[in-house]
DNA sequence: TGCATACTGGAATGATCGTTCTAATATTAA
DNA sequence: TTAATATTAGAACGATCATTCCAGTATGCA
């Protein structure tokens, strides 16, 4: 099977070019710092380093590359939460450094770029129809996740049995989303940690 | 000193002129639906019902129209929420109302506009430096009025001694954003309320 | 070498952007 | 009436928008 592919018909040259991850990379980047309006072609031109044409002949048009871009951070957000999880087995030590990394990284984030996903949420939702769908199921993944979390410490006897887990998964989507929208305006660390602390005494 | 005005040294015809507050409440809405950077002068003077130039004359360029927009937004926005806590006697039952009715308006509302402060913070920070200040200043009014509605219930024996106000206010304040953010995605009332009845449970 | 493709800079296109201007009309106090 | 202002429709401005196109260069297989 690997003779016979593209080249044994024709002639392919230049195979070498730019690595398409990473200029993904950086579109995404700038979309997640200037939302989608305020992103224009000249700006993605200007930022991802290759020619205007090439961004179109790769990732199709504006919209494309914004929804390939968004794509991109949902699969990394998500790889990255899971990995995270698993690393963490201790349920509520688990979300109070879930909740403090997510303080920390806003706080050192000098753009303040805020969370890409709560950002698009609010810049395009009623505005564009796919978008809604892309973000239930990303809403619904995220509290399986924090769900299935919850379920493994109540199993280990790391949480009481009168929780309710599906209220606690919402609530925490919830407050992870007000956090990230807080975060762009508040920059004292203490006043973050000390509410999300308050919600983590639930857990106890 | 009635009698000493303006048209005691000019000629003052025409003084019925369009309703400034109707009109820029139309703007308002129209910004807090579409955003800052998707909505065109074209759209305004599509909406507003006066002339281009009536814009322009009357409210200066479309960053100045959208500033004034959004002042009147939160102005209401604060004497609402005032009045409102004025209105509840009881702080338990204040604030389960107030997050009740949010959750309540946002699935009523099928243009989905969720918060004007939320979309705007997401869609312009950190690209605005002066708005930044108006939206700390926004936030720190909000907490103030919902710390001195907990102390009043604390000083009422509604609440604990043992609560920590401060934490309390700002943990609600990032609640009550995440909801506006989720409440775009998620139309479903009973999850909505579920885990807004768990953060309240905080304060029992 | 030559051919096919990758990629470039930059021009061109037509639409839309925010803003200003012009000319005409409506209104009202004097 | 007349004078002054409010408001209008719509043209005009230059800038920028997203997109397409073109001519030229770089690359690599045959």
């Amino acid at each position: 099977m690997e003779a016979f592919n593209a080249s044994t018909f024709f002639i392919m040259p230049r195979v070498k070019l730019f690595d398409e991850n990473e200029v993904l990379t950086k579109a995404m980047n700038l979309f997640w710092k200037q939302g989608y309006s305020a992103t224009s072609v000249q700006d993605l031109v200007n930022c991802l380093g290759i020619n205007r044409a090439s961004i179109y002949d790769t990732f199709g048009d504006k919209e494309q590359l914004f929804k390939k871009s968004f794509e991109l951070y949902r699969k990394t957000s998500m790889e990255g939460l899971t990995l995270f999880f698993q690393s963490q087995q201790n349920v509520r030590d688990g979300f109070s450094k879930l909740f403090n990394i997510a303080i920390e990284e806003a706080i050192l984030d000098k753009d303040r770029k805020g969370c890409f996903v709560v950002n698009i949420t609010t810049e395009l939702i009623p505005n564009d129809e796919s978008l809604l769908k892309v973000l239930e199921s990303n809403k619904r993944d995220i509290e399986n996740l924090f769900y299935e979390y919850l379920k493994k410490g109540k199993e280990n006897d790391q949480l009481k049995d009168s929780k309710d887990l599906k209220s606690i998964s919402s609530l925490f989507y919830t407050l992870y989303s007000g956090i990230k929208v807080v975060s762009k305006i508040e920059t004292n660390k203490k006043e973050l940690t000390n509410s999300v602390n308050l919600a983590l005494s639930l857990l106890v």
